[in-house]
RNA sequence: CGGGAUGUAGUACAGUUGGUAGUAUACUUGGUUUGGGACCAAGGGGUCGCACGUUCGAGUCGUGUCAUCCCGACCA
């Protein structure tokens, strides 16, 4: 094991490289026996299942409730809505038969052709179709609305290329469906979820993101508009990380969604949908981690304390594990998750470096050296900074430290982007400096011409109009036309 | 779907002009260790991606096929 886990020094020299073996030696995830698909380990695992807890509280906070759709999609039901079909019709899996048979030669299995289904069902690549599909059912009158409801499930998008959390091609998210009586209403909860996405990035994970609203041709397929909120990786990539569509009536429309409005006059119904994806792990490694490793925010981090005892034979050890348990026993109920680690087939050096990799915020080492004087020895993970510190009042000093690394963490962040972060004026200059990673704040005329150029000449995408920055009118950099603001380009995951 | 590469032990790789399948690491057992990725000894594990062909003999040569990875196009 460990020559292997040595080798976590690429992140400089080629990032993406870094990033895949990061993923597995940490033990969060890896590639499975299946095409573009992933295999969640615990460890992993358990960070998403801290995500979700988390995220779930802040949309049930806003009325939203949890309900579940089927995972086959009716191919006639997808191609309801024309530009949503275009959007999707490039990557998608279809089951066609419902049944397999021994083959001629009896080791293996085939496909009965009289299986065949008459019509092929779509494993969902998002569920706005079969969704309204079912809210049709559900609204007859303005007192029905509005509808809010997410779900948590797995959804399938054959992608060519994929990465581990990043782009698989079965992901795990969120996606909430929401119907409403007007306009305002769903624009509204357009730009209320977005926010909510924002507040997670930052508070819990740390993650530092620019909102704003996605260009025409980066829109969702059948939405209006869409929010989204962009992050900065250490190569100076951005990474959508959570995306908010106000879908107008068109999917109202596409299914034929009425209600009698209060004057008694029939009405199409507002949609909007929103979700984050297990892609958002991705930014938290990518946004924290470093050479030894992840490093997780405590907000997030499945076990936030680990204890590590050092010590000879029984007696030693008899001594440290009682003092372990009472700090462990206090810790918790502080709602601190610990991990005290006394296996013995492993020594202190390998455990140091292993939770390290994993990211574990703070580790304590208790030593009967440190001990006969009443201190531990603790290291908190975002600087690797050591002390030695009493152990009376220790579980008080965790707390803090916790909430400091917290804090930390998202400022590194931070003060990371903004100094990625340029205006630019001149074409010439943002070819050139957009290659080495950073946003750039660009005057756009707001043609698709100008856009596509910049695409195919640099790889840079705009990432959104931004809102965050005060707008003042200017000239387009590369066809010199008027622009009313400046957009986020970067080059993107 | 274009361009390039690779398939050999759980993983990472050697394998020369065709001649008994190797190394490191991981794993198992026993022992000594334990303040930054321990050491010694013994042991288990591979129809060399698959199929066909050439040959007395194929990991090695040929043809086909499948799969994976990298660079593009596509994308949360």
């Amino acid at each position: 094991m460990a020559k292997e886990l040595k080798d976590l020094t690429k992140r400089s020299v080629n990032y993406s490289q870094w990033y895949n073996e990061l993923v597995v030696k940490a033990d969060l995830a890896e590639q499975a026996d299946v095409r573009g698909c992933m295999v969640i380990k615990p460890y992993g695992y358990a960070i998403w299942e801290k995500m979700q807890h988390i995220l779930d509280n802040m949309f049930k906070e806003t009325g939203v409730q949890n309900a579940y759709f089927p995972l086959l999609i009716p191919k006639s039901f997808l191609s309801k809505e024309a530009e949503h079909v275009e959007g999707f019709a490039k990557e998608c899996a279809v089951v066609t038969h419902y049944r397999l048979k021994t083959n001629e030669t009896h080791d293996g299995v085939v496909v009965d052709p009289a299986a065949k289904l008459e019509e092929e069902l779509i494993i969902r690549p998002t569920s706005e179709t079969i969704i309204w599909n079912t809210y049709k059912n559900w609204i007859k009158s303005y007192r029905d609305l509005p509808i809010l409801c997410n779900q948590w499930c797995n959804v399938m998008r054959w992608e060519m290329r994929t990465r581990l959390f990043l782009r698989t091609s079965e992901f795990l998210w969120q996606e909430g469906h929401t119907a409403h009586a007007t306009r305002e209403e769903a624009e509204e909860r357009t730009k209320q979820m977005i926010k909510i996405y924002a507040k997670f990035a930052e508070e819990y994970m740390a993650v530092p993101v620019i909102q704003g609203v996605k260009s025409e041709t980066e829109r969702f397929a059948g939405a209006l508009d869409t929010y989204t909120i962009e992050a900065m990786m250490q190569d100076g990539k951005a990474l959508q990380s959570g995306t908010s569509h106000f879908l107008g009536q068109n999917f109202g429309k596409a299914f034929d969604v009425q209600f009698l409005n209060k004057e008694n006059k029939p009405e199409y119904a507002w949609a909007t949908s929103w979700g984050v994806s297990t892609r958002l792990m991705g930014a938290l490694i990518m946004t924290h981690s470093d050479d030894n490793g992840l490093v997780l925010p405590p907000a997030l981090a499945p076990i936030q304390v680990v204890i590590i005892p050092i010590g000879k034979g029984d007696e030693q050890m008899n001594m440290l594990n009682e003092k372990a348990y009472s700090i462990v026993e206090n810790l918790k109920k502080l709602g601190i998750s610990v991990k005290y680690d006394n296996a013995d087939n492993k020594r202190p050096g390998f455990k140091f470096a292993d939770y390290e990799l994993k990211g574990v915020p703070v580790r304590l080492v208790l030593g009967a050296r440190d001990l006969e004087q009443g201190l531990v020895e603790i290291m908190r993970r975002d600087t690797l900074e050591k002390e030695s510190v009493s152990i009376d009042g220790i579980e008080e000093y965790i707390k803090n430290l916790l909430d400091d690394i917290q804090k930390n963490i998202f400022k590194k962040a931070l003060d990371f982007r903004n100094s990625h972060i340029y205006e630019c004026d001149n074409y010439e200059e943002f070819k050139e400096r957009v290659k080495d990673g950073g946003f750039f704040l660009c005057h756009w005329d707001g043609t698709e011409e100008t856009e596509a150029k910049i695409k195919e000449e640099t790889q840079a995408t705009i990432r959104c109009v931004p809102f965050m920055f005060e707008q003042t009118p200017g000239v387009d950099m590369v066809s010199g036309k008027p622009s009313k603001c400046r957009v986020l380009i970067a080059r993107a995951y």
